[in-house]
DNA sequence: CATATTTCAGTAAGACTGAAATTA
DNA sequence: CTAATTTCAGTCGTACTGAAATAT
């Protein structure tokens, strides 16, 4: 069992969800929002779709998880001039703060899952998981 | 984003958990089936307490597994006698054959999910991954 | 016409909590 | 009495599907 890549893959995963869940509970947020958040921050505004394509969470979530972000006043939804179809996401200065806050204690849960390995080998795990990730792609519909 | 170690694992976590229930839809079975039958295939017949602390499976979780395993004939439960508290799972014959299909499938999934990496590097990775997974400790209550 | 975007209404497997009943 | 075991009844975040409404 403990051979098998994919259960280690599960099992690893969840113990990272464990720490970033327990990390966010404080605060009120959950994974999505960060994703949305630091998306936004670093590759700028977009529109719902553009979002999802970045984040890998699906447009059905991104609604959701939107709503919950724009009622806490982090991120801005404004109709787009140029397609009448599209919003036009963007974070506001609450937005950008708590995007910092999320992200101290995200880099903090780094270093408590990856306590086991040397500086090395989290660089090697994650050019592993990378090319991992890469390989199967994006799908975020 | 994509330097997170914690982001990468759930990304790759979630392309594994797709493979694999790809996988297992067809015959109808899902991750916790064959974690069950494999663990009383290669660690024999256990309480069920005992079998979630093997399989990292929450003992509510289990019952209802376990039940849907019951009903398809693959594994037996029956009352300790040494402890009337506990019931003694075992598989069956159709478990046994059960968890060899499971396991054909499951093997031919890893390569899959694997595929970019060559045969060092998946060893890399399982290993670090072990590492990781056990240092972060059984929970299973 | 077909295609893209936003939204809503669901499903599903997995992880996790709390409490009850029984027995050690 | 405390502790362990099985079971039931839930919640939660994440992933995923299908379809409607609107606009390109």
């Amino acid at each position: 069992m403990d051979h098998l890549p994919s259960w280690l893959l599960s099992q690893a995963a969840a113990h990272a969800h464990r720490l970033v869940a327990d990390g966010f509970a404080g605060v009120g947020a959950k994974g999505y929002h960060y994703r949305l958040l630091s998306s936004l921050v670093t590759d700028g505004p977009a529109s719902q779709a553009a979002l999802g394509r970045r984040t890998a969470i699906y447009l059905s979530d991104l609604v959701g998880a939107l709503n919950e972000l724009e009622a806490g006043g982090f991120v801005r939804r404004s109709p787009d001039p140029a397609d009448k179809r599209r919003n036009v996401v963007a974070v506001t200065d609450a937005g950008r703060e708590r995007a910092g806050e999320l992200g101290e204690r995200v880099e903090a849960i780094q270093d408590d899952l990856m306590a086991p390995l040397s500086a090395d080998e989290r660089a090697l795990l994650a050019g592993l998981l990378r090319r991992l990730v890469e390989h199967h792609g994006r799908t975020g519909k």
